[in-house]
DNA sequence: GACATCACG
DNA sequence: GACGTACGTGATGTCC
């Protein structure tokens, strides 16, 4: 193949993520008008390029151009140097979505646009300069990183655009003071506080240059090291060449990255005047777009003030009409939806299923919406009515399309990664659709983006969303299902009644859809459905659906078990009370206790019974034998009931296993929640309990492994509240609670005892739930003045406490939410409330920061958890706040833990950087007592 | 279906 | 000055 490219050619690189960040910073937050759309670095590069483009007019004007952009995050520095970059600040929230925007804008203007996965565009833009240069042509980049001066030489020079001075080898040497080539000699010796390049230790770019100047290069440099007179100097040098080495790997460009193009492909071209009107007026920079419209001599296109028609916006309020949806019962009548859905990119979809629970419900029929009004219902396995059949229902309905047909047309839309599906709480129909052999992917979810911008406002069911949010009452799903006894499940209504009702769920989800996609960057939540809400659908699901090995002989025995204790508990209660009634009740125990044993302390609640809470049954332990043996008997009937007995119930008959179901909406905070069954509350605090976790047990060869986070609320509270004590004793791996007890009772460590440390304990948890006198009294069983002269100490010691809950309350009352590191909001109605209901809404503001944080870090682990244990025989089976479960082939046990331990520890960064250490402990076992 | 109770982090 | 108080969840049994 034969270049065109050559002498007398003249290539023109500018570096297109500088131009960015300087029309970012350089501009006003401005957006959007039709849709709020942030668009100032957009606006800000659209002029840069112009002004290239006039500046580059002449004489001089180059023959071949190409603007290059990064890509990813990750690329080859990070394998030779994990804290490559580390300490880099997260993109700005309003600025992410731009990013493609200014891809667009080059592309508009005509110009190559070009990036590479895995490789910064230093290092194409290296590339190209030593190809360009080495055929005879002349190059210019365009830009100043300091980075890219290596490059310059014969033939290639740098030009500032921003103080329009080209930079040419004396420019280089004024800067490094060497010449180009030993430019990466002085940058690995100096380092890069930006980067994170180390470089050596009290070396800078003046002495390196020296350095560098006396001994010719790097390499001789550190070879006659000992040579050196300054005894610092020389120390460093001979100690840290690794490092130094390291160093310049890392500022070294790759000058021959595998490109998918050639110089060829970035000759100069025209711009084509109604491509760039286009991009101009759909941004609707009204006068960069007539400006430009001038000099191209073309007439400016009109941008409409009235908001502009947005794919992503309702166009008009199109009513809810069920004679518009059409119920589709063959191939022939599904062909065209699936040619409208191919046409558009994205479609809202449903199923409808004969029950609530993904493992064992069956699909009955799916429903699909392109535009807001029409719809289409295929129902696949409803059955003939009982007026049709007399035999029972059985028999499957008239009309259907067979199942699998269906799904074979279905499924290439499904899983195609060019169309959007989007759902309503998408991880149940993508559980549905997985047990029938199709990946739904790529997807949106209604409900996690109304969770992501109105977390703790309100629900996010699809009932509350349409009536809140499209003014409109969903049919409702009782009077055809019925309720109770004579309940119907949906494969059982008529096909007509299923039409109306599953036909209008995808209508409203696609309308909900379009109502809150473009609100996402207006209340700058993206990256937060972005990373910790959506990702978490296909882990989850996966997890789900692996399930756990529950051994239900060991629950039986153990119920048997519980059964006879408590039957003799029983008697023995009934014997000390004088007569049997039933222990379960509290309204009848609360009689026997204050009424006919007239025992101290019988408080009434607000229904006017006693209360006969655990911790008022302690008290009275000492005054009397029952209420203890009603304490055991509670604790036994609370393990069966809900533990040994119910478990055995949600073994999946189909897997021998027990699948929960994670709610990703459920918990304000941004923590999950786990539901039928709850497998996030299984006993361990009690030895009785804790026997429970033997039933959960891995499959043979295999083990379980359980990795938790050490204190991570306390370590967040530290970074959060910037409490310098705290995050010593962290940094020092000092016991915690040890180390406040000794700050606040003035105990040296060496002198703790268990119940000092124990009161400090509390302490620490109260502050994170937002600590009152009151309550750390009645934890504690201490006097309610004791207690507050322990919180006035703590706070004395450790003064950043008082600060962030008062400017958290604060921020909460000013702006009715409050924020995790990660930008997760969780709303705070009640915060300005008068009365009782003010104090919780004040403490849940202080607790959720920390919980949130604490839980959008662990669902970061888990979203990056697949692709680190990818090649290894282990599964992610459970969440558990802090810890997450695994099952592991036996021989690979180590490998997971350090694998999982890496991205559980590393889980904040890069997008927040922690002034504490995470910690992770790691636990094995054949089963989940063992393992924890 | 509300309430009380208790299991977890 | 009084009020009611630790934060976040889900499942179970009683009782109306």
């Amino acid at each position: 193949m034969t270049s065109n490219f050559g002498k007398g050619c003249h290539l023109h690189l500018i570096d297109g993520s500088a131009f960015i960040f300087r029309a970012y910073h350089a501009l006003p937050p401005l957006t959007r008008k039709s849709d709020g759309l942030p668009i100032g670095a957009v606006a800000g590069f659209c002029n840069m390029l112009q002004k290239y483009v006039e500046d580059n007019a002449g004489p001089d004007a180059p023959t071949h151009v190409a603007v290059i952009f990064d890509k990813g995050s990750h690329t080859f520095r990070n394998d030779l140097y994990d804290l490559y970059k580390a300490n880099r600040e997260a993109m700005p929230e309003d600025l992410r979505p731009q990013m493609p925007l200014t891809r667009q804008a080059t592309q508009a203007f005509n110009i190559a646009c070009k990036e590479l996965e895995g490789f910064e565009a230093d290092d194409i833009i290296a590339t190209l300069a030593v190809q360009a240069r080495d055929a005879g042509g002349q190059v210019t980049i365009v830009s100043s990183d300091k980075d890219l001066m290596q490059l310059v030489g014969d033939g290639v020079e740098m030009f500032d655009a921003m103080k329009n001075r080209r930079i040419d080898r004396d420019g280089v040497f004024e800067k490094f003071g060497v010449g180009p080539e030993r430019v990466v000699d002085v940058q690995a010796l100096a380092g890069d506080s930006v980067d994170n390049v180390p470089g050596a230790p009290g070396i800078g770019v003046k002495t390196a240059a020296l350095l560098i100047n006396e001994y010719g290069d790097l390499e001789t440099l550190l070879d006659r090291a000992e040579e050196i007179k300054q005894p610092k100097r020389r120390q460093t040098l001979l100690e840290k060449r690794e490092q130094i080495e390291l160093s310049k790997k890392l500022v070294q460009l790759d000058e021959a990255t595998p490109l998918d193009f050639t110089l060829d492909d970035l000759v100069v071209k025209d711009p084509e005047p109604e491509a760039l009107m286009a991009f101009l007026a759909e941004m609707e920079f009204r006068t960069l777009t007539k400006r430009i419209a001038d000099q191209l001599g073309v007439e400016a296109p009109t941008i409409k003030d009235a908001p502009a028609k947005s794919e992503a916006e309702p166009q008009e309020d199109i009513p809810f009409d069920a004679s518009n949806y059409e119920c589709v019962r063959d191939a022939e009548a599904l062909q065209p939806w699936l040619g409208q859905i191919r046409e558009r990119g994205w479609v809202a979809v449903d199923t409808e299923t004969t029950g609530l629970n993904e493992m064992i419900a069956g699909l009955v029929g799916i429903s699909l919406c392109v535009e807001p009004g029409t719809a289409c219902y295929i129902p696949l396995t409803h059955r003939a009515s009982a007026t049709d059949d007399l035999f029972g229902s059985d028999e499957l309905a008239e009309g259907q399309m067979p199942l699998e047909e269906a799904l074979a047309l279905l499924k290439p839309v499904l899983e195609d990664p060019s169309i959007l599906k989007i759902g309503q709480n998408m991880k149940y129909d993508a559980k549905i659709f997985a047990r029938y052999g199709v990946a739904v992917a790529p997807i949106d979810d209604t409900m996690l983006m109304s969770y992501a911008m109105h977390g703790g406002e309100h629900g996010h069911g699809m009932d509350t969303l349409s009536e809140r949010y499209l003014d409109h009452t969903p049919i409702p799903i009782k009077p055809l299902l019925g309720s109770g006894k004579s309940a119907i499940t949906f494969d059982k209504v008529p096909i007509d009644d299923a039409t109306a009702y599953a036909a209008e769920d995808a209508d409203i989800t696609l309308r909900l859809w379009q109502h809150f996609k473009p609100q996402l960057h207006q209340v700058q939540v993206t990256t937060v459905y972005e990373t910790l809400e959506r990702p978490l659908v296909p882990v989850l699901t996966e997890m789900e659906m692996h399930g756990i090995k529950v051994d239900r002989e060991t629950l039986s025995r153990m119920s048997n078990a519980f059964a006879q204790k408590m039957a003799g508990l029983e008697a023995e209660i009934h014997d000390l009370a004088g007569e049997t009634f039933n222990v379960g009740s509290p309204a009848q125990l609360g009689e026997i206790l204050f009424d006919k044993m007239s025992l101290p302390g019988g408080k009434r609640g607000k229904t006017g019974k006693y209360s006969t809470g655990a911790d008022i049954l302690e008290d009275l332990a000492t005054e009397h034998e029952l209420p203890r043996r009603v304490l055991d008997w509670r604790q036994l009937s609370k393990l069966k009931s809900t533990y040994t007995d119910a478990l055995q119930t949600h073994i999946n008959p189909d897997t021998g296993r027990v699948h929960t179901s994670y709610s990703i909406t459920g918990a304000n905070t941004g923590r999950l929640a786990s539901t039928d069954p709850n497998l996030q509350n299984i006993p361990v605090r009690t030895e009785e309990g804790r026997r429970i976790r033997e039933a959960f047990v891995a499959e043979p060869g295999n083990v379980l492994l359980s990795l938790d986070y050490s204190q991570i609320e306390l370590r967040i509270l530290a970074h959060i509240a910037g409490i310098d004590a705290l995050k010593q004793a962290f940094a020092d791996g000092l016991d915690i609670h040890a180390m406040t007890a000794s700050e606040m009772f003035d105990v040296p460590l060496d002198e703790m005892t268990p119940d000092i440390r124990r009161q400090a304990k509390a302490i620490n948890f109260g502050v994170i739930y937002g600590i009152s006198g009151f309550g750390l009294a009645r934890n504690l069983r201490i006097p309610r003045a004791e207690a507050q002269g322990f919180i006035d100490r703590y706070f004395e010691r450790f003064p950043g406490i008082r600060t962030y809950m008062d400017d958290t309350v604060s921020f909460a009352k000013e702006h009715g939410y409050v924020q995790t590191l990660f930008g997760r909001k969780i709303h705070t109605t009640e915060i300005n409330a008068k009365g009782p209901h003010a104090g919780f809404a004040k403490r849940a503001a202080i607790n959720a920061p920390i919980q949130g944080t604490a839980a959008d870090v662990i669902r970061r682990a888990m979203v990056r958890m697949p692709a680190a244990i990818a090649d290894l025989p282990a599964k992610m089976l459970l969440q558990v706040h802090d810890e997450l479960l695994f099952e592991v082939s036996e021989d690979a046990v180590d490998a997971t833990i350090e694998a999982a331990r890496d991205v559980m520890e590393g889980a904040s960064d890069p997008a927040v950087k922690l002034d504490v250490r995470l910690v992770v402990d790691a636990g094995k076992g054949a089963n989940w007592a063992e393992a924890h």
